[in-house]
DNA sequence: ATTAGCACTCACTTGATTAGAGTGCTAACA
DNA sequence: TGTTAGCACTCTAATCAAGTGAGTGCTAAT
C-alpha cells in the first residue's frame, strides 16, 4: 500500500482542519467540507488505510480521525503549503525590531513578544551564550565610604555590574589603580580562561599594598564573570496557553507553565541543533515536551550562530504561519545586527 | 443584638475551619469538631444572628455558612491568633536574605521567592522608586571603533548601562573626558531634576569640539536615566495558584494571572500605604481584584519606607501565617540593609 | 474501484431519582 | 428564657437510564 495523490489530499485536508478545529474529523463531514468529488465511504476506505500505516488514529471506535505525529510530520515536510506573511505581520516584525538600543537584552525581549503576539503560543528568545566572550574593561566605583560597584565591559558589550562591601579602610586612588591593573591584566583574555587564571593569586601577592582590598574584590569579580557567562532567556506569551483547547485542563496548564519557567528548559533550548528546527510530540525526546511542539530558530551575529528564539505550543499549531513568522524574524535579527543599528533615532 | 463572647468563638470557628478547608460549614460538623458544649441547634440560631449581622453568607439555603468579609475583617482585626514562626522558616527566611550581594535587585528576587515559598501564595517584592536618588558617576566605554557603553551610577549604588552606536567620528580621550565632563556637571543632582534641567543645552553648546558627541549621546542618557527612576517589581510563586481551589477553574486562574502580569498592578501597589496592610476582598478598591485578598509591607532603608513586598491570593488565606512571615522578612530586610551586609562571605 | 445501505459503537446530553448535609421552625425542657 | 430535640423542607451532587448523533466497518450493488 503506498501513499498515492488521494490520499495525501485527504491527509492533508484532515491535518488542517484538525489545526484549525481541534476536533476529530469524520469522513462525511470530510466530504461536504472538501468537496472532493468522492463519497464518504470511499474516504473512509483511505481513511482505514492511512491509519493502518500510521497517518491517523481514533480515539475512540466512532469518534472522527486524527492525525498523529507522523501525519504532522508528513504535513510539515511537504504537504502544507507556505504561509506568506500579511503586509501588517512583516511591518510589525520590522518596527519592532528596528533596535533602538543594541543591548541585547531588550531585542530579545523584543523579539519573544512579537513572537508571541504574532503566533498566539508561548514565545521564548534566549541571548547568546558569552563563552567566546572577552573582558575588555573593568572599574570600581567608590559609592559610599565602604560600598563600591565593580563593573565590567566584555567585548560583545555587555555590562555587568555588582555592588559591595569593602571591609578594610582604602582610598579612591587605590581603587582607580587596583581598576587599572585590573583592566590592564584581563583585558583580551576571555571570560573562561580568566575564571581559572591562576594570575589571579599572582596579581594579589604582587601588589602587596592593595592585597587587602583586592582580596575582598576578588571572590565576587569571579562570581560577576561566571554570571556573564549565562545564556538568559526570555519568555513571553505564557498566557495564551489558557487560549488552547489542549490545555483546557487545569492540571495541564500548570505542568505546562512549570516546563516552560524550569531551568531544564532553557538546557533542552541551548543543546538544540542551529537552524529551523521543528520537533514535534513524541518527536522530543524529553518526557515531559511529549505533547507539545518545539520550533526553535538560530539567529546570528556577524554569520556566526549565537542565539536561539522560537515557540513552544501544542502540536496542533500553524506550522507554516509560525515558521514563516519565524524565518521572516530570525532574517530580519541578523540584518539588524550586521547594519548595527544604523537606524538608531526617531 | 451583639457580639457576644460565644458569638465570637463560633466565628472565630467557621473562620479558621474555612480558611483551612475551603468548604462550607454546618452547624452539626461546626459542635462536633470543636465541641464546644452546645447543640448544633443553638449554633444555628447563632448562626442566624451571625448571618443578619452581615458576618456569614449562604451560597444556597441549605448549604454551610461561608464567612464574608466582614468577617475575615473581624478576624483579622481581632480574632485571630497569633501565629509563631517555626525555627525553620526562620532560619530560612534568615539565611536566604543573608545578603551576599547588597544589589537591591538580587536582594528583592530572594524575598519574594521566600515569601512564596513560606506561604504557597503568589508574592511580590518591588524595588525602591528612586525619585530622591543623586547621580553618583558616569562614564563612557569604548567598546568599538562605533559602539559605547553608557555606565551611570546613582548615590543609592543603582548602576545603568546602555549600548549605543556613535555615527560620529570620536576618539577615546574625548569620551573620557566627556563623562568627566558629565559627572562633574551631574554629580549629586537629583536624577528627576537633570531630567528636567537646561543644563544640557548649555552644557552641549560650550564644547565646542564635543558637541556632536554628546548630541548622539544625550538623548539616550535622559532615556537611561528615566528607565533607573522606574520601580521594578519581582514576582515568585505564580504557579501556586493552581494549588487553590477557589482558582481550580481554569478562566480564573487566567483572569488572576494576568491581572499580575498587567503594569496596573504595580501601580495599585505603589499607590499602597505603608506598613502592613491587609485588604480583603471587596475592601480592595479595583475591580479585578475583589475576590482576593492583598497584604503588602514597606521596608525600609536607613528608617526611610522605600520598597514594598508582600502576598496576593485568595480571600480564604491563612492571615496570621502570612502576616508573621511578612513582618519577619521586613523587619530582618530593614536589619540587612542597616547592617549593611556585614556578613558579606561564606 | 466506488458507493449506498445498514447495523453497530460510543461519547454526550437530558431527565429522573436518590442520598446527604444542612436549614428553619416549633414545641418541649431545664 | 435560653437551649435543645424533632421534623419537614431545600438544595446540591452523584448515579442511572434512555435517547441522540456523528462516525465506523462491512457487505452488496453499481
Amino acid at each position: 500500500m503506498n501513499l498515492n495523490e488521494r490520499k495525501l489530499q485527504i491527509l492533508q485536508a484532515i491535518v488542517s482542519d484538525f489545526i484549525r478545529s481541534a476536533e476529530p474529523i469524520g469522513s462525511r463531514t470530510l466530504s461536504r467540507k472538501y468537496g472532493m468529488g468522492i463519497s464518504p465511504a470511499t474516504i473512509r476506505n483511505e481513511m482505514a488505510d492511512l491509519e493502518e500505516m500510521g497517518f491517523l488514529t481514533h480515539p475512540y471506535t466512532s469518534a472522527g480521525r486524527v492525525p498523529s505525529t507522523k501525519a504532522y510530520r508528513l504535513y510539515v515536510d511537504a504537504l502544507m503549503e507556505r504561509y506568506e506573511l500579511t503586509k501588517d505581520e512583516r511591518s510589525q516584525i520590522r518596527k519592532q525590531l528596528n533596535l533602538k538600543t543594541l543591548e541585547l537584552d531588550r531585542t530579545m525581549e523584543h523579539a519573544a513578544k512579537i513572537l508571541s503576539e504574532l503566533t498566539s503560543l508561548t514565545s521564548f528568545a534566549m541571548t547568546p551564550s558569552q563563552q567566546e566572550d572577552f573582558l575588555k574593561y573593568v572599574n570600581i566605583i567608590s559609592v559610599d565610604a565602604d560600598t563600591v560597584v565593580l563593573v565590567m565591559v566584555s567585548e560583545s558589550g555587555k555590562v555587568s555590574n555588582t555592588t559591595l562591601k569593602i571591609k578594610v579602610p582604602y582610598k579612591e586612588e587605590q581603587l582607580e589603580l587596583l581598576a587599572k591593573v585590573m583592566t590592564y591584566n584581563y583585558k583580551g583574555r576571555k571570560l573562561t580562561d580568566i575564571l581559572t587564571m591562576d594570575i589571579i593569586r599572582n596579581f594579589e601577592s604582587d601588589m602587596e599594598a592593595m592585597s587587602k582590598l583586592a582580596e575582598s574584590i576578588m571572590p565576587r569579580f569571579m562570581n560577576t564573570l561566571e554570571n556573564m557567562l549565562d545564556t538568559e532567556l526570555h519568555l513571553d506569551g505564557l498566557m495564551n496557553i489558557f487560549a488552547i483547547p489542549e490545555y483546557n485542563d487545569i492540571e495541564k496548564a500548570k505542568l505546562f507553565l512549570e516546563m516552560v519557567n524550569k531551568k531544564d528548559f532553557t538546557d533542552i533550548l541551548i543543546n538544540r541543533d542551529n537552524g529551523v528546527i521543528i520537533t514535534i510530540g513524541d518527536e522530543n525526546t524529553e518526557e515531559i515536551m511529549r505533547d507539545c511542539s518545539l520550533i526553535t530558530a538560530t539567529y546570528e551575529i556577524d554569520g556566526k550562530p549565537v542565539g536561539k528564539l522560537g515557540v513552544i505550543g501544542p502540536i496542533r499549531m500553524e506550522y507554516n504561519h509560525v515558521t514563516s513568522v519565524i524565518e521572516y524574524m530570525t532574517e530580519h535579527l541578523n540584518d539588524a545586527f550586521l547594519t548595527g543599528g544604523e537606524e538608531d533615532e526617531e
